[in-house]
DNA sequence: GCTACTTTTCTACGATTCGTAGAACTTTGA
DNA sequence: TCAAAGTTCTACGAATCGTAGAAAAGTAGC
């Protein structure tokens, strides 16, 4: 019920990455900078957008349960209400959970899991 | 890259269900009986969308991948590319990937599944 | 081969979501 | 109290999705 649009997933993985609270002129100006998202070189440089724009985006954010806000200092600050990790393990539980058969589901998943990965699963699940 | 409508989730659980291949006619048939998403009693009975809104909905999904159709036959006929399973399992990889720590993922994810999946998991990962 | 019927494709429209931001309102600092 | 900074409201264009008619294409019987 919370895919995010290309904007809204930036602005998250800034919330993300620095985790502590964060305004909304502060996010515009790491979202200039932080459009490393394409293979052109130097030069380019994101493009400011307006402080509304980030704005608007936190509300939707907020609204879809991903964000929260402090609204009692002035500039509100803003933080994800998870962390990353947890977000994305509930998104993988919603994604399991939308199938009848989840042991099946979990059959074909961990057959295309890396080794390592396999061997994080081991450890976590309680084996030597 | 592939979220699905309500409609088209629809008619991928019936491709998904009885798995041969289907027509258009056919899946608009099941749609209006299979409308068993909502509480009220008898005499509901799912209204019948036309044919045409079934064969647009095959398209897209067809553009998305998840389906294929045989086009020889004159009433084309309509599958799911990759089973229920399969298909969920990669979504579920898609997710995991769209996180840089994978295996803090994977640490949170184990955390809340059920013990019997996690005694699958035990089992799928080559343990007694 | 022509005609009636079936099936598919094309086009379209309203609703929702998302990127984007101006206009207007609110709060704060001097 | 006034200007600057911040927030909310409103809006618009693009994309997606449910929905389906109109038109085109194929099929079957005559």
């Amino acid at each position: 019920m919370a895919s995010l649009g290309e904007l809204e997933r930036a602005v998250m993985d800034l919330l993300w990455a620095g985790h502590e609270a964060a305004t909304a002129n502060t996010l515009r100006d790491r979202l200039a900078t932080t459009t490393e998202a394409n293979g052109d070189a130097a030069g380019h440089e994101g493009k400011e957008l307006a402080v509304t724009t980030v704005l608007t985006v936190l509300s939707r954010l907020e609204k879809k349960g991903l964000v929260e806000r402090e609204r009692g200092t002035r500039p509100h600050r803003y933080q994800a209400v998870s962390s990353r990790e947890d977000h994305t393990a509930e998104l993988m539980h919603e994604v399991l959970g939308s199938a009848p058969d989840r042991e099946a589901v979990l059959a074909r998943f961990i057959g295309s899991v890396t080794d390592s990965e396999a061997e994080t699963l081991r450890k976590l699940l309680g084996h030597i």
